[in-house]
DNA sequence: TTGTAGGCGTTATCAG
DNA sequence: CTGATAACGCCTACAA
């Protein structure tokens, strides 16, 4: 490994003189600094790491905490446009992880590793994360909001102002919300959507809110087959994500109905999957990429520009994404006649 | 933050006496030893990772290679089980990034960071690889092999006798495969079922052999379309992957065919997501938690028994997973007469 | 059994 | 403008 000592000896110089070049600092002329830094490249020196973090206490890297396996494509995406980022910006990442084996938190392994920051990307638990809110290690979480730091959420609550409309404009005013466990997130979406709701002056029954597990079909099933059950059922079932929606439209079919004919179905998320899907899905999509890359250079500048920072939320915008799971209801659809044998036989 | 110095205070020591009680060293007695990390524990005291790794060249952190985007579920449901297998033996990982803005290659970032060990989960150029293999960290590569060092890898060539088989029970005999684009673990599929076939008695066709990107339905689609335009078509068609797949049947119903009736599909991989669609996927189920599991810990073996560690070429078998999207072909399937008809027609 | 001291590669603070 | 030198936290050989 070559050390800084080896590229002053090339240089003719002390071990000091080169640093200060190499850290683009005063006390060595320009020229001569330029020529030491080539020298430096020539010789493919990089800082070691660890020395560089020992004494400086700055590590260039940022700790991820990430519990919620890679394997969900909205964590993954948001992940991988962190990711981008922070490369770009040289810094690194690491997966932090609280072993509770080794009796250690995410606090004491982000300070075993010096993180210059912390990216909750999904945190299972929130007392795990109560010890890092209450230091002063720089924190940015997404879709989720603690107290004191910022946080990039998506429009949870304000996305039904456009999922709720556009169904209403589709026909739709019997509309069934299966929504995923409790938490922030679901909590306002809830909230979002009977205000949603409300503002479009449509009614809904209490039966037509049900609860499901996100990434669980089995559960929107279940809730699916509930409200398919009921004697006045709706028209359009909302699912807390765009893999729920399998699990709701097996149901559908195994009942002998289907989509978007009998019953309409709109997603949450909008994967590449929802994308590759036949029917096509429609869907919310989150503007992931952006959440992560907006993310990332918050925590940047959290780390590097302290003083001034002021932790804030930001909200990033989605879109609804139209599909061929969700139909034009009532206005002359190609399967209006269906819809009213449908409506009819339920009634 | 809590150094040594502070528990060999608290405990009216030297912080030599404490070093030795912490990490198991002769040069104290036991009951004295076992006092100290009662004390460091309470303390809360977890040892300064870079002094740590400045002072013992080792740093208890895996390089990670993973280029391909995060978002492919078969590389992330290994790259999590590699992360499980490494936080069970304290090991922490980083993302290692060829940066080439900084004129920096995945070696020199290793080196930066003194990694002890690489993991090579995706790597998308070969040659960015070149400078790694020469040197001599440890490095363990999955489902690419580097020579002379370990590699776990599928059963690519392997899987087409279970594959091709099964496909024959299930009365195939005109079976087509799209395969991915070249590379590796595209040369080693497309042999083995060329292979699989001479055993089974087939005569494929070249026609019957087509390429598509891997995760890209459109070209799968296209490739489809292809294969359903010959004289005579096949009956099953063997795709890259899952995702693929969807471009297939999209295709075949676009032309008013319908899965598994007119034509069955096989996927590739066996993602939650295979298991999830309707109609449910026949593919190969990677087993991708066992491949991310011994990755792991042959990497750690390879690191911390250095000596000894003999580099090997370990392959983790998958196996079949029928679904909806192949049915009996010829023996008295419950629409045996439709698919006469389309036979009849084709011909 | 214990304490002391040197050094890992850097950066930063001093004299020169 | 330049070059020694001390420290960051830890480990380990060596001296007590």
């Amino acid at each position: 490994m070559v050390t800084i000592k080896m590229v002053a000896e090339r240089c003719g110089l002390s071990v000091g003189a080169v640093s200060k070049a190499l850290n683009h600092q005063p006390g060595i002329s320009p020229e001569k600094a330029a020529w030491v830094r080539q020298v430096a490249a020539e010789m493919r020196y990089h800082p070691n790491a660890a020395a560089r973090t020992l004494k400086t206490s700055r590590s260039k890297n940022i700790g991820i905490i990430f519990e919620n396996r890679l394997i969900h494509e909205f964590f993954s995406e948001v992940l991988e446009a962190v990711r981008a980022c922070l490369t770009e910006k040289n810094y690194d990442m690491t997966f932090l992880n609280s072993r509770e084996s080794q009796g250690m938190s995410y606090y004491e392994h982000a300070m075993q590793l010096q993180c210059d920051g912390v990216m909750v990307v999904h945190g299972r638990t929130r007392g795990a994360l109560e010890e890092l809110m209450n230091s002063d290690i720089p924190l940015v979480t997404i879709d989720h909001i603690l107290y004191g730091h910022t946080a990039v959420v998506s429009d949870n609550a304000d996305s039904f102002r456009k999922i709720i409309p556009y169904l209403v404009q589709m026909g739709h005013r019997r509309i069934a919300m299966v929504h995923g466990e409790d938490g922030d997130v679901t909590r306002l979406r809830v909230a979002g959507f009977h205000n949603a709701c409300r503002e479009c002056g449509l009614e809904i029954p209490e039966e037509y809110v049900l609860e499901a597990r996100y990434h669980e079909p089995k559960d929107s099933g279940l809730a699916t087959r509930k409200l398919l059950a009921l004697k006045e059922p709706p028209t359009c079932i909302l699912y807390p994500d765009d893999i729920s929606i399998l699990g709701g439209t097996t149901e559908i079919e195994r009942q002998g109905l289907s989509v978007p004919e009998d019953i309409c179905c709109f997603g949450y998320d909008g994967n590449r999957l929802s994308r590759l899907l036949r029917p096509s899905l429609a869907t919310y999509r989150q503007n992931t990429e952006r959440m992560g890359r907006v993310a990332a250079e918050e925590l940047i500048q959290a780390i590097e520009d302290t003083k001034c920072y002021i932790p804030r939320i930001i909200t990033v915008e989605g879109a609804v994404q139209p599909g061929d799971s969700v139909r034009q209801w009532d206005r002359g659809g190609k399967s209006g006649e269906e819809k009213q044998d449908h409506e009819l036989s339920k009634e």
